[in-house]
DNA sequence: CTCGTAATCACGCGAATACGTGAATAGGAT
DNA sequence: ATCCTATTCACGTATTCGCGTGATTACGAG
């Protein structure tokens, strides 16, 4: 084989991974498995699709070596093949945070009056819950706290989260986490938070980004 | 903005930046842009593709932010927008090598005889090149070694290299290194070295590897 | 000013993709 | 065996993409 054909071929592959992340719902699957294994309806449900059209770029992942089925009893399971996916995903959000100034117009209307400032990063979450003064509140749907959470955290999912906001000490300072940077659940937890006068903030944070800075994680329901 | 628009938003944006990536062509520009700035002719030249098709790439990277242009008399010169792109296309191709399985056939097809058991990584050229007991030689272009090359190392573009073998001490052992792993300067510039009877081997690495590494480059010509 | 070179634009064809709707299939549960 | 549920497949249409050809624009040299 010339010269010419092997680059040919070889960044046809290439672009094979890359046609599969190239849309924005497949994306958002993406973001999604990255928090743990599925079945087709739930991300369905998640994604605001068709059971459909989801089992359809389940499949376009699939193919491109993106993502793995499994039969779990009537239920096929999807999950991430493994952590180079996530890898990438999270390289081309950062692309795309770094060079689309839409990008940072959005996170900035969507997250800017929950998070003042900043938002803590893995770093100043450490420090704060190193210090005890804070409680972390994982804010996701049980299943994905049941399929990875940080140490220590506690559940309190979205969902529920107003009913169990009296459980709080009432001098408490919550800071809450989602999926990630983009993630919009940890945001309307702290407005809620705020609401019932119980002082919050937002990490930024996900879990991918905690196991990335080499932290443990604990695993199974709360 | 409610949480579904916003994902909706988002994701639209993360999916521009992948399409601008889902494509073979593009992604071969990429690698090369990432040697170095280039004008659309030359780019056109090395990849196979006319001058009009080239231009309707670069529109295309340029639309979601990958590249930038400037002017330079009558040429136009492209250049990576900065290093989260390179970080994007180098996550993309090695979630391609984790999950694709034509990748490491293609690759084993391709590299296979040349590299005997396996190419050298950044670590081992280190290594032997901190002993002193190899000549580290740059295959690419005489332009892309002059746009950052590896501290040391002799700038030998492929083009000439069998004529300039005869400078070579006919004692030495050679180490190439070209644009990275999948680039097939080196393999053919170990090739000719070999048939001419000096010691050679290819290194995988190339100049965004031996960035990252945190190793100091040299800019200029020889 | 005119010429030549570099790059971009305009048009058009064929191939590939997205997505909705509804039918078909595979496993368990009864 | 039959029903139910979860998932996949098939089909049709609208849209987008890739790329070649040839025209057009931008710039500098002579």
């Amino acid at each position: 084989m010339e010269g010419r054909e092997f680059k040919d071929a070889v960044f046809e592959q290439f672009a094979r991974v890359a046609s599969a992340f190239a849309s924005p719902k497949r994306l958002e699957i993406v973001d999604l498995l990255a928090q743990g294994p599925r079945s087709v309806e739930s991300i369905a449900a998640q994604t605001s699709m068709t059971v459909s059209a989801t089992s359809r770029h389940l499949q376009v992942l699939r193919n491109a070596g993106l993502v793995t089925s499994s039969r779990d009893a009537q239920r096929v399971v999807y999950r991430v093949a493994d952590l180079s996916v996530v890898a990438a995903y999270r390289a081309l959000r950062e692309a795309a945070e770094a060079r689309i100034a839409e990008v940072r117009q959005l996170a900035e209307a969507f997250f800017g009056e929950v998070d003042g400032a900043e938002p803590l990063g893995v770093e100043e979450l450490l420090e704060r819950s190193g210090r005890g003064d804070v409680i972390v509140v994982d804010v996701r749907p049980a299943e994905e706290f049941a399929a990875g959470h940080i140490a220590g955290a506690v559940s309190m999912p979205l969902a529920d989260l107003t009913e169990r906001i009296a459980d709080l000490p009432s001098d408490a300072t919550v800071v809450a986490y989602c999926r990630g940077p983009y993630c919009v659940l940890s945001a309307e937890a702290v407005r809620r938070l705020r609401a019932a006068g119980v002082a919050a903030q937002r990490v930024e944070a996900g879990i991918d980004d905690w196991r990335r800075a080499g932290r443990s994680l604990e695993f199974g329901a709360a």
